[in-house]
DNA sequence: GGTCTTATGTGACTTACATCACAATTTACG
DNA sequence: CGTAAATTGTGATGTAAGTCACATAAGACC
C-alpha cells in the first residue's frame, strides 16, 4: 500500500473530503525515508514539522543531564510525532526524535498544516479531533501514570500494545513506562 | 468584568473576530454558577459539554477502586474543564469534576462547539490552537512527572501557580502532585 | 562464522516515599 | 463565640523500586 493511500484512509476514518480536496492535502506533505538510528528532531532544533509514520517505529524522548532517557512516545505506523511543544510553542526543541527501525514518514509543516485548514473545513475537523483525541489518551496515561502500580501499567500496556514488545527493545519499553530496565525484566518474568 | 468579556479577552489574544462573529460564538455558551463542593461532572455522565471558568476553581479527579482521589487537573478563571475523553471519545465519565469553590462557568456542548467551528474557521483555529497548547502542557506534566522527583515538581509548581496555593487546600495540591498529604507537608517545611 | 556490541537477567543493598497513628491547628457552621 | 469538622504536622515503620555490579544471551557487523 502506498504513502498515499495510507493516508487517505487515515483521515477518511473521520471526515469526508472529495479527490480533489485530499490531493490539495496530500500536496502540503514531503515523503521522507530514515533509517534506525537517524534524528528527524534533534534538541535546540526550531521545530517546524510534524510526522505522520508510514512504515517503521519512532521514539520522541527527553535526555535529563546525567543523560538518563525518558520516553515521552513511539509512533508506529499511521501515528504522529513531533516536539509538540516546540511546534505549537515557537521555541527550540527539548526533545528529539528519531528512529526505533528505519522509517518512512510523512511531514507537513505548521504553515501548510493551516493554510490547508483554513482552505478546507474537513481539514480543520479531521486536526481538531485528531488533537482531542490526543490529549485525551495523554490524560488518560497521566491518570494511570498516578493511580497504577508499576504492574498494572506494564501489563496494561502489554494487553493493549503487544506489537510494541515485538519492535521495540525491553529497556525502551521499561524508559516509556518510566521504570528501570531491572524492575521490567523482573515484572516479564514474574507474569510467564 | 462580566462574562461576555472575559471569553472576548481570552478569545483575542490568538484570533481576530469581528463582533457579529463573537456575538455568534457567545451565544453558544450557557452561564452557570455552582457552589463549592458541587458537581458538573459525575462518575458515570453522558458528557456533552465544557466549561470556561470565569471565577472560582475546579477539580477534575478520578477515585480508585479504594476511594482515592486523583488529581488530574484544577481550572481557575480562563482556564477550561471537562472529562476530555469522555467528551471526545462518547462514553461515560470516568472522572469527576466539581468546585473547590463557588463558581461561575461558561459551558459549550460540541455539538455547538463544532457547528461554529463550521460556520467561523477562526473559531476552528482558536479551538484548534487551545487544544493543542492543552496538549503540549499535558506532555510537560508527562515529562515532568516521569523525570524530576518530588521535591522539583513541587518547587516547580509553586512557582508556576504561586495563587493556586492560595485557592485550594494542601492535601488537594498533594493529590494532584501524586504524593500524600504528609510527604507534601514535609516538603513544604523544609523549603522555607 | 567470529567477534564485538547491545540487550537482558539476577542478586544484594539502598532509599524515597507511603502508611499508620496520634496530636495540633485552622476553618466552617450554627 | 463555641464547637465540630477539616486540615495539617510529626514520628515511627514498612516496602516497592532503583542502583550497582557482574554474568549471560542475543544481535549486528565485518
Amino acid at each position: 500500500m502506498d504513502a498515499r493511500q495510507i493516508l487517505k484512509d487515515h483521515i477518511t476514518k473521520s471526515v469526508e473530503l472529495t479527490d480533489a480536496q485530499f490531493d490539495g492535502f496530500y500536496a502540503c506533505f514531503k515523503h521522507e525515508s530514515f533509517k534506525k538510528g537517524q534524528m528527524l528532531i534533534r534538541e535546540g532544533d526550531a521545530v517546524t514539522r510534524e510526522y505522520f509514520v508510514l512504515s517503521g517505529c519512532l521514539k520522541t524522548y527527553f535526555l535529563n543531564d546525567e543523560l538518563r532517557m525518558t520516553i515521552l512516545q513511539f509512533a508506529m505506523p499511521t501515528w504522529w510525532a513531533s516536539d509538540y511543544d516546540a511546534l505549537y510553542n515557537r521555541h527550540p526543541a527539548a526533545v528529539i526524535v528519531d528512529c526505533v527501525a528505519n522509517a518512512e514518514v510523512l511531514s507537513i509543516s505548521t504553515d501548510d498544516r493551516e493554510r490547508i485548514c483554513h482552505e478546507i473545513e474537513a481539514i480543520g475537523h479531521f486536526f481538531r479531533w485528531r488533537t482531542n483525541r490526543g490529549y485525551a489518551a495523554s490524560q488518560r496515561r497521566l491518570l494511570s501514570l498516578m493511580t497504577n502500580d508499576t504492574r498494572k501499567r506494564y501489563e496494561d500496556l502489554l494487553e493493549q500494545y503487544p506489537t510494541l514488545f515485538q519492535l521495540v527493545p525491553k529497556h525502551l519499553i521499561a524508559s516509556y513506562l518510566g521504570v528501570s530496565r531491572e524492575t521490567l525484566s523482573r515484572l516479564y518474568h514474574s507474569s510467564r
